[in-house]
DNA sequence: AGAATATAGTGGCAATTGCCACTATATTAA
DNA sequence: TTAATATAGTGGCAATTGCCACTATATTCT
């Protein structure tokens, strides 16, 4: 039976929930989950951030970002340190554990995209993380 | 603050949850989620087949569109008839309602598709679709 | 034919996500 | 300054999804 990409609607389903699959799977010998590589991933970027920056960053609720955050504080990846000049935030740092693990988290989503990508040319390779990034940003600046 | 779209991987979770979120919201008046919206949308496509040639062309676990179906056919959506070949199988087929809902469901999506490559030109437009679709492929061939 | 294996579908559980209502703190307006 | 409004974060609930174990039926092998 052929696998028909008809749409692209459909296509972005599929590598969304690949691409979570594979880093999942990567990431489980550390005993973490794909949303808690992604949160630790930026919060390693950018050295120092609140929750509601990760939140816009990633573009998910901020209840969400609240849970991963907890968790990853539970287990020992993440530091939040209150913030002096407001109360109502917190300063989510990296632990030595979350730099340990940082290089492989990166190094699993550049697999993944290497394997979504196998049958492309440099060329294509690169169009394509351009269009992705400007439909993204699209997507972002709508108001729902 | 800027939205980096830093990441591929980030770009595909992005368009993902915002398509859904916009397909939700167009399907809410139905009562419809996307996801149920999405089984209509390729019952009406083949008119006739099984659970798992459903499964096997949105590359989801088939336990996930065993659940959907179930839905589906409580709310008079679709139709579940036994195969006479194979007992194991049940033959999927749209009710009228469905096919009431189907343009709509179509329209939505491609709505979605707009808002997401609105800064893009056609050419740019078509050759995402084609990479989309060159990429799903791929992650679907993967062995995992 | 009978045994081993493969396939279609179900049900339970956990993780992710979105939405909503809520609290607490900041900021703005009067 | 005080009142109105905005922002950061939390907690609950429901839907989606993936994985696993399971049953029932088909198919293949000997």
């Amino acid at each position: 039976m052929p696998y028909i990409m008809d749409s692209p609607f459909k296509s972005i389903s599929i590598l969304y929930r690949k691409s979570h699959i594979w880093l999942n799977s990567g990431c489980g010998g550390y005993g973490l989950t794909a949303a808690q590589a992604v949160v630790i991933l930026i919060v390693c970027d950018f050295e120092k951030l609140t929750q509601d920056e990760i939140t816009k960053r990633l573009s998910l609720d901020k209840s969400v970002i609240a849970k991963t955050v907890t968790k990853l504080e539970e287990s020992g990846y993440i530091l939040r340190g209150t913030n002096a000049r407001d109360k109502r935030t917190y300063d989510i740092c990296p632990t030595e554990k979350a730099w340990a693990v940082y290089p492989f988290i990166k190094e699993q989503i550049e697999e993944g995209f290497r394997r979504m990508t196998q049958q492309m040319t440099d060329a294509e390779r690169e169009e394509f993380k351009r269009l992705l990034a400007v439909a993204a940003a699209a997507a972002v600046a709508q108001e729902d």
